[in-house]
DNA sequence: TAAAAATACTCCATAGGTATTTTAT
DNA sequence: ATAAAATACCTATGGAGTATTTTTA
């Protein structure tokens, strides 16, 4: 049985007569009865009573009619919801977030979806580090992610959202405040204010006082940045934070840039070779939210 | 798109292999290569990802395979349902009973359908006069009805479940007691104990003895059968009843067969014409209960 | 007898087969 | 180098068209 019997059929036993059917499905009458004859062969049962006057269905007709109605809807409608999915206009993705983005930038973009590709169901986990991230994204559980470079493996491919540099965050009163820029080498013998270890930030700045030849001397951790803020305030240490964690906050904290300043940017990443549509038409979305107006510091 | 398609998509979406695929449909490589190739031009939209080494599938072709397999096998399901209704073997029947044949038939008809038909679902209307139902058969509100003959319209068509004749009961003690058989004239006098006017046995009884000559004289009307014996039991009159009636009771009601007495058979009526093999293995299926073991009086 | 469906046949579009090439590992 | 899919080309099934007959109301 195919699809075009159902369609003729349909058209038959809605018009209840064969030359009309046959009309409306742009082809001549006796092609017509020879495959609605075909069918009822197929199906061993008479669909239809014909006498040159009237054209009946039978009960099992009746049902036939009714049900194949239903499958042609359904054949449709999957024509057209493969159509979206091909094109990238729904489907579920599956998204991972950094820490602070997770806050910062996912509501955002979950917005931005919702809004412009309403067909597009985001798998949202929030919290997440850069390698696991990464490792989701390489192993497929993850279809894109948000993170701060830089990643290992090869077989991912990022855009960047926000090109950022670490900014010392120092108390008002402290003896380099004066100082318009710094350098890292600067800050040898000064406590810090850090994010937990296994932060991406944090291995950056262990990184880069690595690199300036010197172990940082952290007195104190926090995980969230306001609070880690508050600690500046109150003396406790200095911080190495991304330029863009300066909030309009209340705190009296000053920030100076860094001559040597590693990056810390955030940036959309996806397995290579995962030229989805789907995926493609979220990276595009997600541009404006990341640079709502062209704002890098 | 024909179910070809679905068939021939479903093949390699599962096979992952063109080759295999294409042997399990007992065809070519080449040409399932082409219409897989027409299917997704038809849809727009790429369904599978092919290398020499790996077929594997879109987001669009998973979501496809999904629902391709649904709209088949509802295919598969429907030629089934629609072979089964074809054949008689299911359905919707709407069947009337007349009076005492309501409860007397219908609960063995029932049971014996449910057993030997369990396709078939029974829409049962009990209590119904026989003018009730052979309008309804005519006009195609009732499929099959057991009623009580005759029927005026030749657009139904009888088979006999019961031929009966009406007996009189006397009360034990009657002065016609004693003689072997009756006639309709030998109960002029005698005070009538009788069904309700409107019902098809009392429209028999009354036209029966019109002709005998003489209007008889309704001294009680009673709905039941068994309220109709106590009556004559108690000695307010006579009835005039189907054989049938005369259950293993123990009323010491006596039973005299007439001479000249009317038919009071029951009969399966249905419209003629009405061809539809239920409506025939419903017949059918109806012989047995309506003669257990070929019990005519 | 007239309108409509079924037959009888013819044709050609296309599904399917065969041979070969291309491609990716 | 090899396995597998794509391409090119051919064949033939059967879907669709034309002419005609059959049916029944």
């Amino acid at each position: 049985m195919e699809t075009r019997h159902l369609r003729y059929f349909v058209a038959v036993a809605e018009e209840r007569h064969f030359g009309r059917a046959a009309a409306r499905l742009h082809m001549a009458q006796p092609p017509l009865s020879q495959q609605i004859k075909q069918l009822e062969e197929q199906l061993g049962t008479a669909l239809l009573t014909r006498t040159t006057r009237r054209v009946d269905l039978t009960p099992a007709g009746e049902m036939f009619l009714g049900r194949a109605r239903n499958l042609l809807a359904e054949l449709e409608q999957l024509a057209q919801d493969v159509r979206t999915v091909g094109e990238g206009a729904s489907g579920v993705l599956r998204v991972g977030f950094t820490g602070t983005a997770t806050y910062r930038l996912m509501p955002g973009i979950v917005a931005a979806a919702r809004r412009d590709m309403p067909g597009l169901q985001l798998n949202v986990q929030g919290e997440m580090l850069t390698p696991e991230m990464e490792e989701a994204l390489v192993e497929g559980r993850l279809d894109v992610a948000v993170l701060r470079p830089p990643v290992r493996s090869t077989a991912i491919e990022l855009t960047f959202l926000e090109q950022d540099r670490l900014s010392v965050a120092l108390p008002e009163n402290h003896r380099l405040a004066g100082r318009e820029e710094l350098e890292l080498s600067d800050l040898t013998d000064e406590p810090f204010v850090c994010y937990p270890p296994t932060s991406a930030v944090n291995l950056i700045v262990q990184e880069a006082c690595r690199r300036a030849g010197f172990m940082p001397r952290v007195v104190q951790v926090a995980r969230e940045t306001s609070t880690l803020l508050t600690f500046v305030d109150a003396g406790l240490g200095v911080a190495l934070l991304p330029t863009t964690a300066r909030l309009p906050s209340s705190q009296r904290v000053t920030f100076r840039p860094l001559h040597d300043a590693p990056a810390v940017d955030l940036a959309l990443a996806w397995k290579t070779g995962n030229d989805a549509p789907l995926v493609h038409n979220f990276l595009k979305l997600c541009e404006p939210v990341a640079h709502p107006e062209g704002n890098t510091p």
